[in-house]
RNA sequence: GGAGAGAUGGCAGAGCGGUUGAAUGCACUGGUCUUGAAAACCAGCAUAGGUUAGUAGCCUAUCCAGGGUUCGAAUCCCUGUCUCUCCGCCA
């Protein structure tokens, strides 16, 4: 959510701000609403205070035993008049509120300027691209081979776009998943935590999911008696950034550094058809996510350290990757800024996203009410909050599939997670 | 699943329907004292919104959430959520 004294202060500003995203904002709906909202409030605040000085004087006249029948009556219809100006703010606000909600956040003006994902901009390159003396295959036929990707399975117990993975195949994505949390815990000063994978709407609120995005979300109704509603969680993101909702941090508890391993479940529609073949695009998949709330005079600096450490785990794989800076056609809804890493995948000859690193500046923590308090000014101020893929697990394990195959079929195992897999240098 | 108790400021914890934004303690900030610190003592200390040139004043809201009763609700009523205790079931 924006500031909004920021949307009062300098509306053009942000409308021509948003508008590098392709997105409209009513200037003259939302000024309407914003006149109509003060002049309400001014009217109900009066009203209310003419009504506390009544009360109070009733009060005090009975506290003296005095007659308080003709200063009741003299209250005549007040509380009908308020009850109506109350009432036609709380409409007002609600509209506000709603055209707050679906407002995407502003852009840092380093994010470059573009239409779609063909615009964003590579900012750095690491490792060369395997040359491979054999036709290398992909990822589901490497699986196969191994019998440890097994589809036909899936579809029947579940349906499309869910995996079954047998054998050490299995047990080389839980190998990546736990190499990714020892470093980011012992390397990198994250505390692992341990969340649950359905959420309320809430909390998909204060990440800035809801109310836009509902259509990528499965929901639950986990019962008929109550009328609770869950989500599967589409990122950690979600449970851990909330655990910051409607909370007021101490200075030296912050800056928070939280990882945590998760399903991520997605419906992904809108995407029938794109990548139907093989692990990139599930609708559940794995997924070790970075989270940091911090003060906000940190929060650039933190978006820069948090892509390092899922770039490090890229690194000690191996695994050649380029960091891009999203364009403003493609950020995320909430980001003030973001990157994303793409590995390379020699089946597809090019590089696919692995992760994707955001900064929402303090989007989310004033939707979350997410606060620590500045011991400098003694004040409650928001957080900023951060969130990256370190890594997306089964991004990582096709990644590793193909760029450590060998002309047999067998798949290296990269030095790092050997120790993970019983000492295995190679499965098939 | 059954029975009961509860939810109040950063934390703990009082609070007969009327001048309660809310006692008290802790924490925090400033001061006195001290060589320094601790202790003691004094003072201050909620958040959000509106108005405003204003971090000044004034006004409004907020005691889990949403409704209701009332001239007036932290206090009474209803609904929901969450927490705790006991019993049952269970990985």
């Amino acid at each position: 959510m924006i500031d909004p004294k920021l949307l009062r202060s300098d509306i053009a500003a942000v409308a021509a701000n948003l508008k590098k995203r392709g997105y409209d904002l009513d200037v003259e709906k939302y000024q309407g609403l914003e006149e109509q909202r003060k002049a309400l409030q001014v009217k109900t605040e009066q009203l209310q205070n003419e009504r506390n000085t009544r009360s109070k004087a009733i009060g005090q006249a009975k506290a003296k035993g005095e007659d308080i029948q003709p200063l009741i009556e003299a209250v005549g219809s007040l509380g009908e008049q308020l009850d109506q100006a109350r009432h036609e703010l709380v409409e007002v606000q609600h509209a506000l509120e709603t055209m707050h909600l679906e407002m995407p956040n502003v852009l840092h003006d380093a994010v470059p300027e573009g239409n779609s994902e063909e615009d964003n901009q590579e900012v750095s390159l690491w490792g060369t691209p395997r040359n491979f003396d054999f036709e290398v295959k992909d990822h589901v036929d490497l699986g196969a081979a191994l019998n440890g990707m097994d589809f036909e399975s899936a579809a029947k117990i579940t349906g499309s776009r869910f995996v079954l993975m047998r054998n050490q195949l299995a047990r080389l994505q839980r190998a990546l998943a736990q190499f990714m949390l020892n470093v980011h815990t012992q390397e990198h000063g994250y505390e692992e935590v341990y969340v649950p994978f359905m959420v309320n709407a809430d909390s998909l609120l204060g990440t800035s999911q809801l109310p836009k995005f509902e259509h990528d979300l499965f929901k639950i109704d986990t019962s008929t008696e109550d009328n609770r509603q869950f989500y599967l969680i589409p990122t950690a993101e979600v449970p851990v950034t909330n655990i910051a909702r409607d909370e007021l941090f101490d200075a030296d508890q912050v800056p928070l550094k939280f990882v945590s391993h998760t399903p991520c479940f997605r419906s992904e529609a809108g995407s029938y058809g794109k990548d139907t073949r093989g692990l990139i695009r599930q609708h559940q998949f794995e997924k070790v996510e970075l989270v940091q709330l911090v003060p906000a005079s940190e929060g650039e600096a933190a978006l820069e350290s948090l892509t390092g450490h899922a770039e490090a785990i890229l690194q000690k794989l191996n695994l050649p990757y380029r960091k891009v800076i999203l364009c403003s056609g493609d950020i995320g809804f909430g980001a003030h800024k973001c990157y994303d890493l793409e590995v390379w995948l020699p089946a597809q000859d090019t590089y696919r996203e692995i992760s994707s690193c955001s900064w929402f500046a303090d989007f989310q923590a004033r939707r979350m009410h997410a606060r620590f308090r500045n011991s400098e000014t003694g004040k409650p101020e928001l957080l900023n909050t951060l969130n990256g893929s370190g890594l997306a697990v089964g991004r990582t394990l096709v990644a590793i599939l193909e760029n450590y195959q060998n002309a047999d079929g067998t798949i290296t195992i990269p030095e790092v997670l050997r120790p993970y897999m019983g000492g295995l240098e190679s499965i098939g």
